[in-house]
DNA sequence: ATGAAAGCGCTAACAG
DNA sequence: CTGTTAGCGCTTTCAT
């Protein structure tokens, strides 16, 4: 093994016969370097294997290279289910995403007044599903971070160096009814089954069933669960009360999905024969069920999408608010049914 | 809003009439600092908000307060599928578990050489299923990190700073051959359902199993997916090869559990009548199949416990091997069934 | 028991 | 075009 002494920026510097600034310069492609001292640093640093202390540099300019994905801790067993496996979904495409860009992510739980408790300063946060007027969001810009929402965001503030990623809900969620409506024979009735938090995504899943119902001239049945109640409740609540008034059911998540199912299946109505189902999740994942439609999310890719477009505005590159397309995996498709090798 | 100047040690020192040095002592605990002393920094301290800098301390100290979790891209779907989730599981625990002592996690994608390829210094490593003689833990390891393996692994050098975190397969699996022959009134035939990988989490599960059967004197019968082959596929060839003189077969994950039911399904098998199957994987999640055993394993617990181990060595902290015992959730019952409010 | 001073590796003014 | 210099916030000898 070769002798491994440190090699840091005055090695180079020494090495290349010039001074600490010129190598600084450039690495960072600033300032004017002539370029035969260029080429000659670059080669003396290769050789070495220099690579810029991110610490040093980090102390210098202020900025840490992390940033943080906020998370909710919430102890019951639906967020076990629901929206714990969406955040380390989330998390874990950030983390890979970040990675490439020389970031490294943190998770970052957050008191219920909005402001974070990390120990580690962040260069900017990823919040998952805001609210309207999240005291998260608020909190953080007003402590001068930036800010990506996974899931749409109002705010009043131009300025604000703010961007959200969303899914496109509005395009997808009448698409998949249009296309139960079609599996149908046309004449379709669908139920909406959600969950009790008014996040972005709710809103805007809504918005989209209601403008289906009213262009389509059909009558809106929204069914939420109610705190304290088991998706499983509230399934049967939805089918006891509308039962034959619908013959399909939009699910928000894969929860509720798997409610509904098995309420269903409680009550003998065969799916997606008397009963079609559709659901906004992973069509991709272990538990698919070919007997019901997804709106195939993938909560990985949006991490990194999140990732992306905050490491981005960091780097201060033009960015804008991003919407992912959704697309319509009937029942019955396998997305991921061609496995190859592992 | 009050003035928001920043306040850093020599606020601090001032503000309380000592030297930055008395404060640095104060707030790591170290060296002989009187206890008036103490306890006047400490209230300045905490009227002033005050918060050590990370980065300070990392640039002093040399460490980056970052651990890398190792991360072997593959771009296949069995990748996708199987592998991927549980690297989000595992990046997802050990995050969350990482921001409660102040570390940040970075991904660290891996080179087959065996280096990471990451910008940030990391203080350790997870490695996950490592395989004998891994190249990336020795890497890692001769390079000075820490490394915690999720997963059994053998070194010869006792004084390497390596701990490991592993499942009881040992245990778990032959009490779940025993829940499955007893089930079946006993004279169980189980077939073993295995991938091409031989990581040390594979290698455990292939050694109970031969144990037990050696001990209830059954033959064994272990099938593993060929190299390019489809779960599916290979589940096909499990049942059409030892279809009449096996009546169980355990799985070593979800993907492979789906892939016999889809196949069993096919050949008009009836589980669990006909044939039971279990499967080590998360019994807890939006996929489970009430036909199903599970050993119930929770890979964002085994990645929060990779951190916690990871942490305690790089902190100086006397730390063992752990093993992680695991539970047999017979087919039926839904860990997860008693679900509350969100 | 406490303080002064020397950096950790790097970048940004500014001077040459 | 390139070098000198002054720190970023902190920890750590070594004096006092």
């Amino acid at each position: 093994m070769t002798t491994r002494v440190k090699v840091g920026i005055r090695t180079v510097a020494a090495e290349a016969g010039v001074s600490t600034a010129t190598v600084s310069q450039v690495y960072n492609n600033k300032g004017e370097v002539a370029e035969a001292t260029r080429a000659r640093v670059l080669a003396v640093g290769a050789r070495l294997g220099y690579r810029p202390d991110r610490i040093g540099q980090a102390l210098r300019s202020g900025r840490s290279r992390v940033i943080g994905v906020v998370v909710s801790y919430r102890d019951s067993a639906v967020w076990e289910q629901t929206y714990m496996p969406y955040y380390r979904s989330i998390i874990a495409g950030a983390a890979i995403e970040a990675v490439e860009h020389g970031y490294s992510i943190s998770a970052a739980p957050s008191s219920p007044s909005g402001d974070l408790e990390t120990q580690v300063p962040l260069d900017g946060v990823i919040v998952v599903d805001p609210v309207p007027h999240d005291a998260i969001v608020e909190q953080s810009l007003a402590n001068g971070l930036a800010v990506v929402t996974d899931g749409g965001y109002e705010t009043t503030d131009a300025a604000a160096r703010l961007r959200s990623v969303r899914s496109d809900m509005a395009q997808s969620v009448p698409a998949m009814l249009d296309h139960l409506d079609a599996a149908s024979g046309g004449g379709l009735r669908p139920a909406l089954f959600i969950g009790p938090r008014h996040d972005s995504y709710t809103d805007d899943t809504i918005a989209a069933y209601r403008r289906w119902c009213s262009e389509h001239d059909v009558p809106e049945a929204i069914s939420a669960l109610a705190v304290g109640e088991t998706p499983v409740d509230a399934a049967g609540r939805l089918l006891d009360g509308a039962g034959d008034r619908i013959d399909a059911v939009h699910c928000l998540n894969e929860t509720y999905s798997s409610a509904l199912l098995a309420a269903a299946a409680e009550r003998g109505i065969r799916v997606p024969d008397e009963l079609q189902v559709s659901v906004a999740g992973d069509a991709r994942g272990v538990g698919v069920d070919p007997r019901i439609s997804y709106l195939h999310l993938d909560p990985v890719h949006s991490g990194a999408l999140c990732a992306r477009t905050l490491i981005a505005m960091l780097e201060a590159r033009e960015v804008h608010d991003v919407v992912e397309s959704v697309t319509v995996v009937p029942a019955g498709v396998h997305v991921g049914g061609d496995v190859g090798a592992p």
